[in-house]
RNA sequence: GGGCCGUUAGCUCAGCAGGCAGAGCAGGGGACUCUUAAUCCCAAGGUCGCAGGUUCGAUUCCUGCACGGCCCA
């Protein structure tokens, strides 16, 4: 274990004496010190409830009917964090938190003797403890454990932040993530929002026989997508290696394999900045389906987006920045030079030709990167006038084959794919396409890809020989399709920072007096 | 990357036209056997984000930096 932690570890989060203490962790190590010297354990190895734990919840329920100041005769055990302490004299109340939620506790000096009751004066709101005793519904209405007997479970030397106006320092919230779960009952609804959310996509897809797989993060050639990746080293092997900015390649090598549906919940890495809609890391779905083409998965996408928003927002419509937005199928479907005309002064068609697209990019101040051609043009007028306009659910189709090095020509638009992204809320929440499966297509592909990265674009996508192999051996027909979970769990909560939606979100070490995460 | 805002006690926040830093909660001592933001009495708690500058004197004014938030690109 030790190898695992940081060198600075001395001065880390775990080091309280290596700190300016202040007086309040002063005087809870003085009472560790009191509980150690009478030969306590304040860091227990269980808790031995002898008829077994009852969660908080499950209690309420079952005792919904108990009148006030009236015992219900029933004996229970309950462990959790102590939440609050109100001292009565000869009694005390305390609020017991667990993982269900809350239950109080009251101890009767005649009831537990005297020393178990001055004892308790040793336990700390933080503290983890574990009680039996007696059920009962207090005068006041509150459902109440009589305490008969308590251990302390695990000793708190830290104040917990403060129980009225919380903890809300946005900044703090997510650098110390656990008091955010622990002081805000939203920070806990949002990542429960997220985790049915997740085990909702995973039934979807399981029920309709998708295998999931799971593809290596750490690869040779960064490909799938067109972003900066993190590079890493692979000692052993002496060669470099980078963290995957999507899994693409990897899934259709599967294809290749003979497998017809599989996914992967997966963790992409891309080396750009941070901001309220991007983490370094975050976490995509991609599935891809063999005989089936995006006309297809336009359907599909529809039916699962809107299935996993319902089970985990609780319905189809759910407010975001303002806005109502309703996932009900069926979505707006538009070409992208459709959705251009709609949604924008200008007007497009498939074939208007590149002088042209420059001069209407010009008056749109619209910044053409070196070596762009119409098709770029176009996607950057896209995102640039209507992008942010899409609240509704859109499907946007037929991409320029020049931003879709990955995706199948349209036989019908010369210069445009397969290809569709799904908007919600003014941002892109999902891309599919039919696949590209004719090697020598992907060949040429990768080849123009070539040409751009020499020309400066370090985000262009790099030549994948082993891949163009894997498909000269023959891929079937397939249809793909990539989902932003992050994106999707904004939505769903109505959260405008991805960091909301992220357990543990990317930081800056923190300057000054920021907390236990600062560095030197 | 640009603009605006923030950073004061463990937490939530006041304050300072430049002169020894304030409250509530939490924590310490005491009273209280049905409270739930319990109440009451007493005592304590600070690198005012960091570094410079102006000044007799800066937490306050100025500049830079760090971290974060919101908006824009």
């Amino acid at each position: 274990m030790e190898e695992w932690m940081p060198q600075s570890s001395e001065n880390g989060p775990g080091a309280v004496t290596g700190e300016q203490e202040n007086e309040i962790i002063k005087a809870r190590r003085a009472k560790l010190e009191t509980l150690l010297a009478s030969g306590a354990e304040p860091y227990k190895s269980k808790f031995g409830a002898p008829g077994g734990l009852s969660p908080s919840k499950d209690l309420c329920a079952r005792f919904k009917d108990l009148e006030n100041g009236s015992s219900s005769g029933e004996t229970a055990s309950v462990a959790g964090r102590i939440m609050a302490i109100r001292e009565h004299g000869k009694a005390t109340f305390a609020d017991l938190k667990d993982s269900t939620g809350k239950i109080q506790l009251l101890l009767r000096q005649n009831v537990i003797g005297d020393e178990a009751y001055s004892g308790f004066h040793e336990v700390d709101i933080g503290d983890i403890v574990g009680a039996t005793g007696t059920v009962l519904r207090s005068k006041r209405g509150e459902l109440s454990i009589s305490i008969e007997s308590y251990e302390l479970l695990s000793k708190s030397i830290r104040p917990l932040p403060e129980k009225w106006h919380g903890f809300k320092d946005t900044e703090q919230r997510f650098r110390q993530r656990y008091l955010d779960l622990l002081m805000n009952e939203e920070a806990r609804r949002v990542l429960d929002t997220r985790s049915r959310l997740i085990s909702e996509l995973r039934r979807f897809l399981d029920e309709r026989g998708f295998v999931e797989v799971e593809t290596p993060i750490l690869q040779p050639l960064p490909g799938g997508a067109a972003a900066k990746p993190f590079k890493t080293f692979h000692n052993t092997l002496g060669m470099d290696l980078y963290m995957r900015i999507a899994p693409e390649l990897y899934l259709k090598r599967l294809l290749v394999g003979g497998y017809d549906k599989v996914y992967e919940l997966n963790r992409n890495f891309r080396n750009e900045g941070i901001s309220t809609r991007h983490n370094p890391e975050f976490t995509m779905l991609e599935a891809y389906q063999a005989y089936v083409d995006y006309h297809f998965l336009m359907n599909f996408l529809e039916e699962m987006i809107s299935t996993v928003v319902e089970a985990s927002a609780g319905s189809l419509v759910v407010k975001f920045e303002g806005n109502e937005i309703d996932f009900s199928p069926p979505w707006k479907r538009l070409s992208m030079v459709e959705a251009i005309n709609r949604f924008s002064e200008i007007e497009l068609d498939y074939s208007t030709d590149e002088a042209a697209l420059r001069r209407i990019a010009g008056r749109q101040e619209l910044e053409i990167p070196p070596g762009a051609g119409r098709g770029w043009i176009i996607a950057g007028l896209f995102e640039k006038l209507v992008e942010g306009k899409l609240v509704q659910p859109a499907i946007i189709h037929s991409f320029p084959e020049e931003i879709s090095p990955l995706a199948r020509k349209d036989p019908d638009l010369p210069g445009f794919t397969e290809r569709f992204e799904v908007f919600v809320g003014g941002q892109e929440i999902a891309n599919a396409f039919s696949e590209l499966t004719d090697p020598m297509d992907q060949r040429r592909r990768f080849e123009v890809q070539a040409g751009k990265k020499a020309a400066g674009d370090d985000e262009a996508h790099p030549l994948d020989e082993d891949f163009l192999t894997a498909l000269e051996y023959g891929m079937p027909p397939a249809g793909g399709l990539g989902v932003g979970i992050d994106r999707l769990v904004m939505l769903a909560t109505g959260k405008r920072n991805i960091k909301e939606v992220i357990i543990f979100p990317h930081m800056r070490p923190s300057s000054g007096r920021h907390g236990p995460t600062s560095v030197e």
